[in-house]
DNA sequence: TAGTGTAGCTAACGTCGTTAGCCAGTCAAG
DNA sequence: CTTGACTGGCTAACGACGTTAGCTACACTA
């Protein structure tokens, strides 16, 4: 991955996009437009749109694996953490998350970064921690999807959740 | 919904096309093909592709509804099920999840019934029903997307985060 | 027998991602 | 200097997608 600085600039145009209007606004023309060139250009730098999401992926998990580790093992403060992070860009959360990791075009060790700490917080059990993640990664997914009733408390049902897999 | 038997045909072909093939298989034009008409024929039958998919919506719910409500409040057995259902048809399941819920256009209490075996066998608390239901659609969904590693145990990690969320 | 509704069809449109092929500029080698 | 290659734009076009308009053949009813 050569990344030029064409490619950054890009990747920001995408990004700003996705933000600001949605998955559904991610299109090569669009993120074209906001570059001020045609969408077949874009092809001089990626080789296609799915190059440039999983350009977009490999930077929100780099971020994520920070913001993660600069917490440290609160588990209550990790949930805090992860929940605001996908609530903060909720299409690059879903773009992460929705289909198999493109773990061959992710830099080594990304994965392992953001799961360590929540391993840790869990009290080692790596078992244990895919279940934390798992009742995270629910939560969030729920909650971005609009499907729980508009009642719920959300927040009670994130400590009930948390509480749940504290170490014992 | 007057779900006429040529609506109750498109649906079956429907969903026969989305488990056989995925979700990317399913196009109005494929769709129409199965059927042996034309795609615009279709929009006789249905406003438009969303509302074939909110049939098949409405058709998961219900299935997935029954199976729970057989099941009773054995938390365990809730979570073997859920997980089975999602498995067999993962495009059904994604389908049903991904994206708002149109309530408007699903049967009245669908919703409910779903949620009423796992409330009971969590405890009866609402709040602990939506961290344990998150936890089951985390790990699904994570399953389902291929995010775990390879190597990862998910029995394991069904079982700690089921007996995280049992009744106390 | 005339009239109406149903359910198919073809043709067409706009949007999407993508490819082919052209051209102007930059810049180093002869 | 000039030549030649590389870079990064462009236009035109393609096939797949969902969708709409408008036609027609048939069944059934008044």
């Amino acid at each position: 991955m050569a990344d030029t600085p064409r490619q950054r600039e890009i990747l920001a145009a995408a990004r700003a996009l996705l933000a600001a209007e949605g998955e559904a606004a991610l299109t090569v023309a669009r993120i074209a437009q906001a570059l001020s060139i045609k969408a077949p250009s874009l092809y001089k730098h990626f080789a296609g749109k799915r190059a440039i999401e999983v350009g977009l992926i490999a930077q929100g998990f780099a971020e994520q694996a920070e913001a993660l580790e600069r917490v440290g093992t609160d588990l209550v403060e990790l949930g805090r953490v992860y929940r605001a992070f996908a609530l903060r860009e909720p299409a690059l959360y879903r773009l992460m998350t929705d289909g198999p990791l493109p773990r061959a075009e992710l830099p080594d060790g990304l994965e392992a970064r953001t799961a360590a700490p929540l391993v840790a917080a869990v009290g080692g059990d790596p078992d244990r921690a895919r279940a934390a993640w798992a009742f995270a990664h629910g939560m969030v997914t729920l909650e971005l999807a609009g499907r729980f009733p508009p009642h719920a408390d959300l927040d009670e049902a994130w400590r009930v959740g948390l509480s749940a897999f504290a170490p014992r």
